[in-house]
DNA sequence: CTGAAAGCGCTTACAG
DNA sequence: CTGAAAGCGCTTACAG
C-alpha cells in the first residue's frame, strides 16, 4: 500500500502543502472551514505525517529514549522497570511521543548510546535511571545539551531535572516500626552498592539504628537478584546473633529471603520479620504476604515523563519530589517470639 | 553543543558529502585510504548520521516497533515480556536498530498504532505478540505491507512471518509425566482464553487427558495475574474430587496457587503437585521450588528480531519453529500421597 | 574514484 | 487567508 503524503492530501483538498501543514498542526493560516475539510480528508486517507520529514524540518523527533543498564535476568524479574515503563508510556502516548528503549550492559555503553541518539537526533530527550555516585552520565548529558530527567536524586543530578522520592524517610519509618514491635536486631539486604539510592538508604539505616540504640545494624550488599538475596539471608540467619527482622531493598530478594527462612525451619513472622521495598503484586502472592514499602511506580514514571516533556518544551530543569514510599504492614511482620 | 553534519565532516576531510556518505555506508566509490581517513575524522568529530535525514532519503527508519497489549499490572509482574525484550534488544543493538515500544490498552488501539507507525514511517517493521483467533491485526498488517513477525502460531499468521514453539507437545509431556507419577486427577489453570496459544494448550490438554483415560481434566480460564490464579486454585481445591496436580499457564499464577495450597493446609507436593509454564527465576525463589516448563525466552525474542530484520531486508516471510519448552522437575511435583 | 545535483516529505518564513 | 520556495541532512543515480 502506498503511504499518502502531504502532497496527496493537498491535491485532494485543492490547497497547497503549506495549508495542509498549518491545518494539521493547529497553526493560524487557514480558515476554520478549510482546516476542517483538510482534517477530514487527511483522516479519510489515513494520513500520518512522516516522522522523519517532520524531524528533519526542525521539528522534534517526537520520541524520548530510555536506556536500561542492568543484566538481562535482573530486568526480567524485577517488576519495577516494566511498571515504570507503563507509566512513562501512558504519559507519552497521550502526547503521541514514542518511547525508544535500549538495553545496555554497562555505563560506558549507555553513554555511547546517548551520544549516538543525540547525533542521530533520534530522541528529543532521555530518562536516566540508576543514578550512581559521581555519575559520568550527568556531565555528558549536560555537555550535549540533551534534555534529560534523572529518576533519582535529589543530589548528584547536576543541572539536570530530576524526580525523586525520599528513601531515607521511608527507611526510618520502617526501622521505627520494627523497633516499636520489639525488634532490637535488625539487618538489611541492600541493592547494588554503586547506586546512589542504595547509599542513601544505607546511611539512613545506619543513622536510624544508631539513634535508636541498635547495635548490630548490618547491611549486606546484594544485586537485587533472588539468588543473592537468598545467599545474603542465609549468611545473616546463620550468624551468632541472628537478626529478628530483615529489610530487603526489593521484593524479589525479600521473597527469596522468606523461602530461605522457611527452609531453615524459621517461622515468619514469629522467628523472623520481613519487610520488602517495592510493593509489586508478588508480595501478596507468597505466604505469608509481605509487609512492604509501597509506592505508585507507574505514577513515578508518568511524572518523570511529564517533566521530560516540559524540559523538551523549554521549561527550566527542576527537581520534583514524588510521593514517599509508605509502609504497608502485612503478615510477614510481628513482634519477635522471644520478646 | 552543535551536532556535526555530513557537510561538516566533508569539509574537514576535504571531500564531497557524497564521498562521506559512501565511506560511512561501506559503499564503493571511495578509495580505501580516503574511506579510512573519513571514518577517522567522523569518529573524532563524534558524528552520527541523522536518523531522520537517513529515513527520509529512502533508507530505512532503523527501528522496529513492539506494541504490547496487556493491562499495566500484568506487564509489570510477568517476567516474560522483559525477557523477550532483552532478547529482541540484543539482536537489534548488534545491527544498530532501535526498539520503539508502545503499551496499548486494547487490540483496536494496537491496530491504530500500526497504522500510525506505518504512515509516519517510524518503524521498518513490527513484532506481534499474543496472537488471537481470527486476529484482526494480521490482515491489517498484510494490507499495509508493513513487515511483521508474529510471535506465535504456526496457524493464524496469514502470510506474515512467525516464530513459534510447540506448546501442545510440551503440555503432552507434562501430562504424561504427572500420570507416570501416579496422578489421575489433573487440572489446569489456563491463560487468557482469547489467546491462540491458550486455545492450543487447552485442546492439547483435553486430548492428552482423554487418551490417557483421565476423566476430570478441567481447565479453569484465567488472566495470568496472581489474583486470578489464586481464585482459580481455591475453586479447584474446594471441589468434591479435588485434583492432585495442577498445571498453570504461567509462573506467577503457579506461585499464587502454591500459596493458596499452603494456606489451605495442603502440603506441596505430597497433597498437590504444581507445574508452572514459563520458568523464570521466580520459580526457584519459592519453597518448594516449582517444577516448570523451561524455555530460553531471550533467545525466542532474538530469533523473532532476527527474522524481522530478514523480512525487512527483503526475505520471504517464513515460519520458524523455536525450541519446545522442556519439563524441569523440581520440588513441587511428586507422586500423590494417597497413591 | 569524485563532485554536483536531485529528491525524500515535511515546516516555515516570505510574498501576494 | 493562500501559494511558491527554501531548507532540514542525508542517499543515490549521474556526469566527469
Amino acid at each position: 500500500m502506498k503511504r499518502p503524503t502531504i502532497a496527496d492530501v493537498a491535491r485532494r483538498a485543492g490547497v497547497s502543502k503549506g495549508a495542509v501543514s498549518y491545518a494539521l498542526n493547529g497553526q493560524p493560516g487557514v480558515s476554520a472551514a478549510t482546516r476542517q475539510r483538510i482534517l477530514d480528508i487527511a483522516a479519510e486517507m489515513g494520513f500520518s505525517p512522516s516522522s522523519a520529514a517532520r524531524a528533519l524540518s526542525g521539528a522534534s523527533a517526537e520520541a524520548v529514549g530510555l536506556a536500561l543498564c542492568r543484566p538481562a535476568r535482573t530486568l526480567g524479574i524485577e517488576p519495577f522497570f516494566m511498571e515504570l515503563i507503563s507509566g512513562v508510556e501512558a504519559e507519552l502516548a497521550a502526547r503521541s511521543y514514542a518511547l525508544t528503549l535500549q538495553v545496555v550492559t554497562d555505563p560506558a555503553a549507555e553513554i555511547a548510546v546517548y551520544r549516538r541518539w543525540w547525533g542521530e537526533r533520534r530522541v528529543d530527550g532521555v530518562l536516566v535511571c540508576d543514578l550512581r555516585t559521581d555519575d559520568r552520565r550527568v556531565p555528558v548529558l549536560e555537555e550535549l545539551g540533551l534534555p534529560a530527567v534523572v529518576i533519582g536524586g535529589p543530589a548528584g543530578t547536576g543541572r539536570l531535572a530530576s524526580v525523586w522520592s525520599d528513601d531515607a524517610a521511608a527507611l526510618v519509618e520502617t526501622v521505627e516500626y520494627l523497633v516499636a514491635l520489639g525488634h532490637r536486631r535488625i539487618a538489611r539486604v541492600g541493592g547494588l552498592p554503586d547506586l546512589l539510592h542504595t547509599e542513601i538508604r544505607t546511611e539512613a539505616f545506619d543513622r536510624a539504628c544508631r539513634r535508636l540504640g541498635l547495635a548490630d545494624a548490618v547491611t549486606v550488599p546484594s544485586d537485587y537478584t533472588g539468588e543473592e538475596g537468598a545467599r545474603a539471608t542465609r549468611r545473616l540467619l546463620s550468624s551468632a546473633a541472628r537478626p529478628t527482622a530483615v529489610i530487603y531493598d526489593n521484593d524479589v530478594m525479600a521473597i527469596a529471603g522468606l523461602s530461605v527462612a522457611q527452609e531453615m525451619g524459621l517461622a515468619v513472622p514469629a522467628d523472623l520479620s520481613i519487610v520488602a521495598w517495592d510493593d509489586s503484586p508478588l508480595c501478596q502472592l507468597v505466604h505469608p504476604p509481605l509487609t512492604a514499602l509501597s509506592r505508585d511506580i507507574p505514577a513515578y514514571g508518568a511524572h518523570a515523563a511529564r517533566q521530560l516533556l516540559a524540559v523538551i518544551g523549554g521549561a527550566d530543569p527542576a527537581g520534583l519530589q514524588d510521593e514517599t514510599a509508605h509502609l504497608t504492614p502485612r503478615g510477614s511482620t510481628a513482634p519477635p517470639r522471644s520478646g
